[in-house]
DNA sequence: GGCGATAATATGCAATTGCATACATAATGT
DNA sequence: ACATTATGTATGCAATTGCATATTATCGCC
């Protein structure tokens, strides 16, 4: 077996998948367990929030946040249908829908803030030093693909402060 | 907002489940785009041919995959319908299976390993040196729950050199 | 030597995801 | 203006996942 990658190499990447959703899951489930939605509606909510007019196109989301096209229709779906946003046509390009945070998603979002931030604390920040935080956030960064050739289903953004996230996919021939 | 964790902490998850992810899928796709199956019938496979009889009980294979059972179960009922690994009866314990790697299983693993190899080389090896991956490696691993308790849904392992991975949950009230 | 607790797998059904493609509108070229 | 292509969003349907619970078999123990 000529390995191209190293024992290292592969042992970060084994690491990387299996911390990166066992950490997700662990966090997750606890919010859950709270009684709160997926991180993927805090996401979106957030995203809407941090917003000045507490507005976005869909497209500005979808370019956010790391959900395929198809699944984030359905997601907003589900998010509007619980109440905490509106999706408004857009007058400028009638194409495009302009997504409102409602005053129920707003306080839905900082009801979950400190939830989700001690859910942070106890699975993440009390495992490392602040140094090996930033560490582990540069190391991750040079993983992320160079912005601008992202994948089709996919899509990115640059970020803030904030936690984000998404989830895998799957299929066969 | 009274952050209990620190900015560094925050972008550290925010890249880890973003590199996670994303790394994750490109590499997958990449594979798929060469006809093979997921990664997860990778790691199966892995396990069984690693083991020297080519066999292992399900619970062992359970417990060194990132799965919940249910979706094992299944995943394992579709790895056993394309004829890659067979599930037959413990004669010693006659609750638990045995399952053995066909012939099948093995060269298709084979024939995946140089394919999954490049794509590590391409979306992780080359984004980082040799001391970088070792050091990835080892935050990540801090991370990780103390081994034995693990959340009930996922049981883990402690695991050899090669890759091995999982998909994330969902759902909500 | 049978009974309750535990363990290893499995399953019904609802929710979510993936894939391919459809729709509607805008942008561009001629 | 009009056809052509590109963009933003949505949808039908199959596959997978999550959840709760069922099944079958071992264990401990009285």
């Amino acid at each position: 077996m000529p390995a191209k990658s190293s024992d290292a190499v592969q042992m970060a990447w084994a690491n990387l998948v299996r911390t990166g959703t066992n950490v997700f899951q662990r966090i997750e489930d606890e919010l859950k367990a709270q009684g709160h939605p997926p991180i993927a509606w805090y996401d979106v909510l957030w995203e809407l929030d941090r917003s000045e007019a507490g507005e976005l196109h869909q497209g500005e989301v979808q370019a956010r946040v790391l959900i395929a096209q198809y699944n984030l229709v359905r997601l907003l779906d589900r998010i509007e249908a619980a109440g905490l946003i509106r999706r408004v046509p857009c007058r400028v390009d009638g194409r495009s829908n302009i997504l409102q945070i409602t005053e129920a998603g707003r306080s839905l979002r900082r009801a979950m803030w400190p939830d989700y931030d001690a859910a942070l604390a106890n699975h993440v920040a009390d495992h490392l030093s602040e140094e090996e935080a930033v560490q582990l956030a540069q190391l991750l960064g040079k993983l992320l693909p160079d912005r601008g050739k992202l994948t089709s289903k996919t899509r990115q953004s640059g970020r803030g402060p904030q936690p984000q996230h998404a989830r895998p996919k799957k299929g066969f021939v």
